[in-house]
DNA sequence: TGGCGGTACTG
DNA sequence: CAGTACC
DNA sequence: GCCA
């Protein structure tokens, strides 16, 4: 088996363990073990003849072995029995926004639901809706997104992400409340294909701002609306969500929301390492779990500050992939 | 053997 | 509060 | 699950 089914494979198994109820860790084990496979340079058979596989980091035993296995025989027993025991339907039903592991293992359960087909019939019968912990707004979320799942689903190419930036962004640049606004996420690290767009403000009366965002034209559901966050869904599918923060906090809230997560990740790391704590609201000591809302100690007034304040040189949004570029910023 | 990133919104 | 989602 |  090549490498590329190999990752499909451990992907697959971080799916079915999510449907199992595995614990979290070990489903995140397996698919940074799928990405760290995916973005390895050298030939697998190269790698796997010299016994170098468990030296690869996020590469333990575990996944030595089922690796090796794989590349062998193309066969995995543990593999076999996961997929003969989580109904292949199942696995579909995470494409449904609000739908997570712990939720279809119970919609399973007591409601012998095992496929798209089978939910849809249940959520129209009312029965959804009595179960606990769900309720008939959850039952109607569940509806429409299967309805666009195809939508919800799909990426969207980096050029036509940046024509809807072209039409939101100087309608949020013209309120009188925004102080300050940029596009994050994917869209700023430049990725070929985005999946949803990221706003960013910052502005101390954020009320009228989400207003504004959750009524513009050619929106067709509001999918959150709270008081500093909220997304929407355009007609074909293309999602959007804001972040409304105030402006001693807006780089740090940039940085953060320009990801990606593996990134955030190893800054985060990289901060609790010098005593530091680093969140989407500032820098501070790592002390008591007072990481409430309010400015930190060290103020950054642009990116560059950041990455300063962890001794860190400044890397840019496009390599902010978690690959390595934290490590490489260190000197 | 214990810890694994930190936060917002929903029901 | 637990679950889901976001980077 | 992996890692220190």
């Amino acid at each position: 088996m090549d490498k590329k089914d190999i990752v499909e494979v451990l992907e697959r198994i971080g799916t079915m363990m999510e449907i199992k109820g595995e614990n979290p860790f070990k489903i995140r084990a397996y698919s940074a073990g799928a990405r760290t496979l995916q973005t390895m340079e050298e030939d697998l058979g190269d790698v796997i003849e010299e016994g170098r596989l468990g030296d690869i980091p996020g590469i333990g035993k575990a996944l030595t072995e089922k690796i090796e296995t794989l590349y062998a025989t193309g066969e995995l027993e543990f593999y076999n029995k996961l997929v003969a025991s989580v109904p292949s339907g199942l696995m579909d039903m995470l494409d449904i926004p609000g739908l997570g592991g712990k939720k279809i293992k119970v919609l399973h359960e007591k409601l012998d639901v095992d496929s798209i087909e089978t939910l849809t019939v249940a959520c129209q019968e009312g029965r959804v809706a009595e179960l606990k912990g769900f309720g008939k707004k959850t039952e109607e979320k569940i509806l429409s997104g299967i309805k666009n799942r195809e939508a919800y689903a799909a990426r969207h190419l980096w050029w036509d992400a940046q024509s809807m930036v072209k039409k939101i962004l100087p309608g949020l640049e013209e309120l009188p409340e925004v102080e300050r606004v940029e596009a994050a996420g994917s869209f700023r690290r430049g990725m070929e294909t985005v999946g949803d767009l990221d706003f960013l403000v910052a502005s101390s009366n954020p009320t009228p701002i989400m207003d504004w965002f959750t009524s513009m034209d050619g929106i067709v559901e509001v999918t959150a609306h709270g008081e500093t966050k909220s997304s929407v869904r355009f007609e074909g599918g293309m999602q959007a969500d804001l972040r409304v923060v105030p402006s001693e906090q807006f780089y740090f809230a940039l940085h953060h929301f320009t990801g990606s997560k593996d990134h955030n990740v190893r800054m985060r790391q990289k901060a609790l390492s010098l005593g530091l704590s680093l969140s989407e609201w500032g820098l501070r000591p790592e002390e008591e779990k007072d990481s409430s809302r309010k400015a930190g100690p060290v103020e950054a007034n642009s990116e560059e500050d950041i990455f300063k304040a962890l001794g860190l040189q400044y890397v840019p949004p496009s390599l902010r992939e978690g690959m390595g570029e934290v490590e490489a910023a260190e000197r």
